[in-house]
DNA sequence: AGCTCTATGTCGTGC
DNA sequence: GCACGACGTAGAGCT
């Protein structure tokens, strides 16, 4: 399933990596060689060693020395593989007008195998676990708070959750399980501001953002504009 | 400097990886697996033929089968390696509880390589580039507009250009180089809101939003909030 | 170290 | 297919 050459020559290296390819392997090509990247914008990658890994999705990945984030990438186009004038491994956008064009003077390594699909793979303690624990247990937002709805429209966009508190007044709910930013003040402004809006124009609506921390600057714009924050976590069970 | 082996033992592989790391190379290792993370989520990679990078600056990548993200990762912590059970490479993530653990069932391709800084990668077209662009030629985002200062901060963070128009009436320009979400249009309202309470009571203060085109939500939501639209791209020297 | 914002963001989801 | 928002976002720039 999985081979690899050394060494090969740019013309063995081509018929590898076209071959894997076209049996729905990924390749990996480690060389010195040079880029370009060309679309929404520029990127020049001067001569140096780097990985490229070339998936079965013609998903194209040119790794350096550092970062999580390729130095380059190219997706959703077609990829070509020509060995006149060093390998060169191309992939043209498709729709869109990026295109990206890897040079290499010659191959160190290419190995080809035959990778696992992305299904094989589980994530959870994601913003919709936060939302199922608080529907669960809304007295974790505040307690006496009733939610009514998930992901109500307005024209602002969809409110996270929708309800009522103790006292029987309009509430929405934002929430996001990371510390929160100033964004996330200034998107439940919205929703409040839009649900005022819809619903009777005397109508009262809250907006409490839930999350496990906010920014000082965030907690300052929640004040100014009225709205509260509730502390939840994602994990602990030790809300509120 | 690259070389590599071809199904080595898990000892000779672990010696390898080790020792290519200790010379500040990047490994690249081929082979089933499984792995876990740890930290703000929780992630599940089931028994599968993936790669293993594990970058000299202690980066981890574990690309599966499609996609430009990684299936699993990790940074900014220290990387181990062990061949008694499996070969196990792992990451603790320091400071963070992210923890990341790869374990491999066999190593079908290891390579090792020198990889290039990421200063050799440049990168233009980016919003700085429409900057340069507006304050070159102010009249793109409104004739007899005047820049007075970029990144002017605010309470509610900082507004890229901010200057007067040809009334002389104080402007908060935001300036987006895709097309823009309703998040630039709270963003930016966010902006105008709190220079109108720095500035006196009675202060106007204008808002527009700079970007190659506007989403139909967004141009609603600019409407309601008394805010305008210029359109200009990034590239193109034909504005306004 | 903390905070804010950009990004060729990428990726999923709902229309 | 477009739009919208989350993401273990990552990474840069500034205080």
């Amino acid at each position: 399933m999985t081979h690899s050459l050394a060494d090969p020559t740019l013309a063995d290296a081509e018929a590898f990596a076209s071959d894997a390819n076209a049996d729905g392997l990924a390749v990996s090509l480690v060389g010195p060689c040079e880029a370009t990247f060309s679309g929404r914008a520029h990127r020049d990658l001067a001569a140096g060693v780097r990985q490229l890994l070339w998936k079965p999705d013609d998903t194209l990945l040119v790794h350096g020395a550092g970062g999580r984030d390729p130095d380059a990438w190219a997706s959703g186009g077609t990829v070509t593989v020509d060995a006149n004038d060093g390998l060169v491994v191309a992939c043209d956008g498709g729709s869109a007008a990026d295109a990206l064009r890897v040079r290499f003077d010659a191959v160190h390594a290419a190995t080809a195998f035959d990778p696992v699909d992305a299904d094989a793979t589980t994530v959870s303690g994601t913003e919709a676990d936060l939302k199922e624990r608080v529907l669960a247990d809304p007295d974790l937002i505040e307690p006496g708070f009733r939610p009514l709805a998930t992901e109500r429209e307005t024209p602002a966009g969809r409110v996270d959750v929708y309800g009522r508190d103790a006292d029987g007044t309009v509430v929405a709910v934002e929430l996001k399980n990371v510390r929160a930013s100033p964004s996330a003040a200034s998107q439940l402004e919205r929703y409040v501001t839009a649900l005022r809006r819809d619903l009777h124009a005397d109508a009262e609506v809250r907006g409490i953002l839930v999350a496990p921390a906010v920014t000082e600057k965030t907690r300052r714009l929640l004040a100014e504009s009225g709205l509260a924050f509730s502390q939840v976590s994602p994990a602990d069970a030790a809300g509120r």
